[in-house]
DNA sequence: ACTTCTTTGTGTCACTACGACGCAATGATA
DNA sequence: TATCATTGCGTCGTAGTGACACAAAGAAGT
């Protein structure tokens, strides 16, 4: 049988934009009322990368996530008297070492971008419930998670400032509102829907379709897709140069 | 005797400014060619910060520096045949199993920003030597660090795009060109003295002196000194918001 | 003492980027 | 057929930027 690396776990905030909202997907974990986020431990021949990998492909369904280290949280005091640690036990699950749970854990943070109907949630053994919950309704989590949350969401703003966005949260084709409100929702605020356009389109990262948005009300807007190419381009190169 | 949890590693690129020259503070290891990353590890009471505060303070002679974790290195073969464990096994200290260092390793990436003239480097018992080497002077190092190096410059140039840089890396009083030659040696590119100099100066973060600097060639340059209350806004803030 | 020459300090100019906003065209809804 | 929210394409003034000019300072050279 595989063993985890002691002292070391992981969580994933994976973000998804569905209904013109940013969402979480998160657990409910049993016997308690309490919400977490996804996470997992690694095996001794894993990397954290493929480890996060291996968590999100079991609780999405999904492979090949746009993934990223974030943070490590590593407070002494941060997994004492963990409930997710209670409820496997009490799952009956069987470890290397009886008193492998008592020891810390120090985590890696990551976050995900997912396209929100692709994914398929699937609870862990410690949860009975896996679901996107609305960022702005999300209630006191296990453990340290709200701050990873927060530190997640902080990361994802910054990444907006200086790289492109959408790929991995949109679907396919998609027109310029819904990428607006995608944007809005990230950073919290509202944004000139004329401007935005002129300046989204400037990075030259979008090709616009023949085809219009279907039975929407009012104008049948225009829709886009990515050029592949040139996000990719931006992602490495950044949206800018400030000096 | 405290005890060192297990898997876990820490490694400091630090990085000091001298004669227009950006430098990193290496390690050479006793009985062998090698420079290595100062890193260490991470008592069971500790936070990952505390531990990499501990460690700097003890290459360095320097408490509260400027430090960030920007990365996690995680490669489950990084650490095999690691010339430092062999040096420690030599070296005679005894650790709580004699397997210790045999096992994995999973080491968080920091990297400070240190006054070059503050600094006493001192090695630690597994290095002979603890000096600044140039930046564009360092050949093969231990392991991975390399790599490790290579991903903190990147995350100190993104840092450079939005935020201000300089205060942990100059000393209390410098002249625009020196600050502009930091920008320029970090960015690894000229920038124009006169638009950095407006651009720079239009940020607020400057104070001039009535002093200027003595004893150097051609026009005596007048000496800055950072405004920290608007130096540490814009440090939160970021200079800019792209959207 | 005078000239030379490098560096500093300040300014100009054209171009671009950006925020704020106007307005006609579209197309579902009333 | 009229209404009206939304889209698509503009304008305008301001601020920021890159490229460059030029005089003042002041040490070095003659």
């Amino acid at each position: 049988m595989k063993e985890y690396l002691q002292h070391i776990s992981l969580d994933c905030v994976v973000f998804g934009f569905h209904s013109n909202q940013l969402k979480v997907l998160l657990l409910h974990m049993k016997n308690t009322s309490i919400w977490a986020l996804p996470g997992g431990f690694v095996y001794e021949d894993e990397s954290m990368e493929v480890a996060a990998n291996r968590v999100l492909k079991e609780r999405t369904g999904l492979d090949e996530i746009f993934l990223h280290q974030f943070n490590v949280f590593s407070d002494p005091q941060r997994s004492k008297h963990n409930p997710a640690v209670s409820d496997m036990i009490l799952s009956g699950k069987t470890y290397p070492e009886e008193s492998w749970f008592d020891k810390r854990f120090i985590s890696v943070g990551f976050y995900a971008l997912v396209e929100f109907s692709q994914v398929q949630p699937q609870p862990d053994s410690f949860s009975d419930i896996c679901e996107w919950i609305n960022l702005d309704n999300i209630g006191t989590l296990m453990l340290d998670h709200n701050e990873i949350l927060q530190k997640a969401l902080q990361t994802l703003r910054m990444q907006l400032t200086f790289q492109p966005i959408g790929y991995n949260l949109l679907p396919e084709k998609f027109t310029l509102s819904e990428l607006r409100k995608l944007y809005e929702t990230i950073l919290g605020k509202e944004l000139d829907r004329r401007n935005f356009q002129r300046k989204i389109l400037a990075y030259d990262i979008l090709t616009r379709l023949e085809e219009v948005r279907q039975g929407v009300a009012h104008k049948a807007p225009a829709l886009y897709k990515f050029k592949l190419e040139n996000y990719k381009r931006a992602l490495e190169e950044g949206l800018q140069g400030r000096w």
